[in-house]
DNA sequence: AAAGCGGGGGG
DNA sequence: CCCCCAGCTTT
């Protein structure tokens, strides 16, 4: 036998041994098909595929909630004002990701008749979706053969096949293993059950090969080093930088600011703050004159590239609100703040009580 | 090719 | 505490 058959005879082991397994053991999601009956909304495998970037399950599935009550489909959020939809979004991260999934929805109704086009390369053109995300759609939504690799396949695949580059140099030889192994038909459904076993089975750390269906196929497990794969580059130190928010009260209320429409927390509500930057901290001047007063609450919150220690300083506010607007303070909940924000109000808040 | 971009859960 | 997650866009 040479190699090449034996190469495709163990692909269709692999994925007949996964697909047996998903049929039994695939996880509940809200926005997936029930199994083997009806097919998958596609408004909701889109939504739930861009908030699934970079954010793990658990944390998606109360916005799933609210967005599909909130906006049923492509049309109704079309309609929604943007404004609307980043508050909505509020908490979830990535704020870049609201404002394309609402360009989206727009070139879905004005380019597309209002259904999402089925073809890969036509889902790769339009805002917010990539490579994975293109390829997960055609896929699970459309039942369209497509290699999806995301990075919990890029895990899987490289412990199956001992892949030894370091990220992110072995994506081109992790994709062509997928490739391979992936099958004609269902590739949608194998797609999803490499993810569920990379979040339950195949993990990070201690990964449970003993209960794997892959195991017997996985060179990685066979060599006693499925924890060694992925080789990651090495990591960089984060910055510690320092800054302050403002909390500009009068009559009940607090000013807060739009954030510029580029870099961090684009476009979202905010306390005004004294330009502190991932590059630099700020610079301790108010953006406008008043009586500050520096609170000793200090707010700790960490981004990706660096951890910013906040602290509060407090005055009450003009009479005039030249830079933003005055928000009632009993309902800051509805304000649509990013996570860093709503912590500092607890904070203030809680000391005022 | 590398950097920028949130937030929360798990080990 | 560190690590990483159903990545995309811009530089």
């Amino acid at each position: 036998m040479n190699s090449v058959q034996y190469s495709d005879k163990k692909s269709g082991d692999i994925s007949a041994a996964l697909l047996a397994h998903y049929d039994v053991h695939a996880r509940i999601l809200p926005w997936r098909a029930a199994p083997g009956s009806d097919t998958p909304n596609p408004y909701h495998v889109w939504l739930s595929e861009i908030m699934l970037q970079q954010t793990t399950v658990a944390a998606v599935k109360g916005y799933f909630e609210k967005f599909t009550s909130l906006w049923p489909g492509f049309a109704e959020l079309a309609a929604a004002d943007e404004a609307d939809v980043l508050a909505a979004w509020a908490g979830l991260g990535y704020y870049a990701r609201a404002r394309n999934l609402h360009k989206c929805a727009h070139e879905v109704l004005s380019r597309h008749d209002g259904q999402l086009p089925q073809d890969e390369a036509k889902l790769l053109k339009l805002p917010g979706i990539g490579a994975y995300t293109a390829a997960a759609i055609a896929a699970i939504a459309f039942h369209r053969r497509a290699v999806v690799v995301d990075a919990n396949i890029e895990r899987v695949v490289s412990r199956l096949f001992m892949i030894g580059q370091p990220l992110p140099a072995a994506k081109p030889a992790i994709r062509s293993a997928m490739d391979r192994i992936t099958p004609e038909i269902r590739s949608g459904d194998f797609a999803q059950a490499m993810m569920d076993l990379g979040a339950g089975v195949c993990s990070v750390k201690s990964p449970l090969c003993n209960i794997c269906p892959l195991a017997p196929h996985c060179a990685a497990y066979q060599a006693g080093q499925a924890e060694q794969f992925p080789v990651k580059p090495p990591k960089k130190a984060k910055l510690l930088r320092r800054g302050i928010a403002y909390w500009a009260h009068r009559d009940g209320h607090v000013l807060l600011v739009r954030r510029d429409a580029k870099g961090m927390l684009a476009g979202m509500r905010a306390l005004p703050d004294d330009r502190w930057t991932a590059r630099q901290d700020g610079d301790g001047e108010p953006p406008f004159a008043a009586h500050w007063t520096l609170s000793n609450k200090i707010v700790q919150h960490s981004f990706t590239h660096f951890t910013l220690q906040m602290r509060i300083a407090v005055a009450e506010g003009p009479r005039e609100a030249e830079y933003g607007e005055y928000w009632p303070m009993n309902s800051l909940d509805k304000a649509g703040l990013p996570t860093l924000f709503s912590k500092a109000v607890s904070a203030i808040l809680a000391e005022r009580v």
